[in-house]
DNA sequence: TGAATGGGCACTAAATAGATGCTATATTCT
DNA sequence: AGAATATAGCATCTATTTAGTGCCCATTCA
């Protein structure tokens, strides 16, 4: 429908509070108590965001995650493209041709399109998107280097 | 997964295939002909359209439905928002607020998110759509007004 | 050693999307 | 009138995707 899974959704309000919170790490228990979203289902996220190195985890007390970039070098793309495959508007819109119908004719419009939403994506930075939360026009842009 | 359903890639596929058709009235059959792509789905999908007036239906022989209006003035994003409800993004970027996390952040940016995709969607034809495909360029701005 | 914290794996449940069957109604043609 | 062509409506079934959970292991630190 197109529309951001809950994974991504997870994903960025957990990496927005990160960005915003100034601390080093920061334990999913903290972010579980504050934003109040399914503790199990955060941990896969943030677990995938480490894995991609959005992130970097440290295990034992005083431990958890923080970003491994500042967080206006992070675009939103490349957080949903880790979170859910890709940002892709059709399935013919990501290389793999439209094999389902041999005279489809807007393959080529479809996949303008979908590189424009790409763009909007690619243009959006966690700053900006953390920015606008209520502790924002603070000072996201240098957080966690 | 920010991804277009079938409905919407079918309708799209099927007005485009109208639009460039210069036909009068296509009907089911011979878009299915075509495209081969469901015919009962694909019926539904044109009947949608034809309720929400994008395009009107004559039934008997020689019917089948046409586009009520020029093709390049009917925009990708009214005709993907009868087929799947909205364009939202998230959930809480189309007016419902975000009720599971009071303390979502976030919220205020993805809406600017949403809105731009919106925009990227409402820029964009039928007409762009179907000039791209292999007969395209000809004339389909003019065609079933 | 024990408490805190992430890592991995497998699984269930819920929601959404895709597809189809059947029958009714309108229109045209013979 | 009757047959053929088309869309309209409704219900439903299935498949796929998304959401959410349980359990145990590994690491770190006091």
């Amino acid at each position: 429908m197109l529309r951001l899974t809950k994974r991504s959704e997870y994903g960025l309000m957990a990496l927005a509070f990160m960005a915003q919170s100034g601390q080093s790490y920061t334990s999913v228990r903290e972010i579980v108590a504050k934003l109040r979203i399914p503790r199990r289902l955060l941990a896969e996220v943030l677990k995938d965001l480490s894995r991609a190195e959005i992130v970097e985890a440290v295990r034992g007390p005083g431990g958890g995650y923080r970003l491994t970039s500042p967080a206006d070098q992070l675009s939103l793309a490349r957080i949903v493209e880790i979170l859910e495959g890709s940002v892709a508007v059709a399935k013919c819109a990501d290389g793999s041709s439209c094999d389902l119908s041999p005279s489809c004719t807007i393959q080529e419009g479809i996949n303008l399109v979908a590189q424009r939403v790409k763009s909007v994506l690619d243009d959006f930075t966690l700053a900006q998107l953390a920015d606008r939360g209520p502790q924002g026009s603070q000072s996201v842009h240098e957080v966690a280097v």
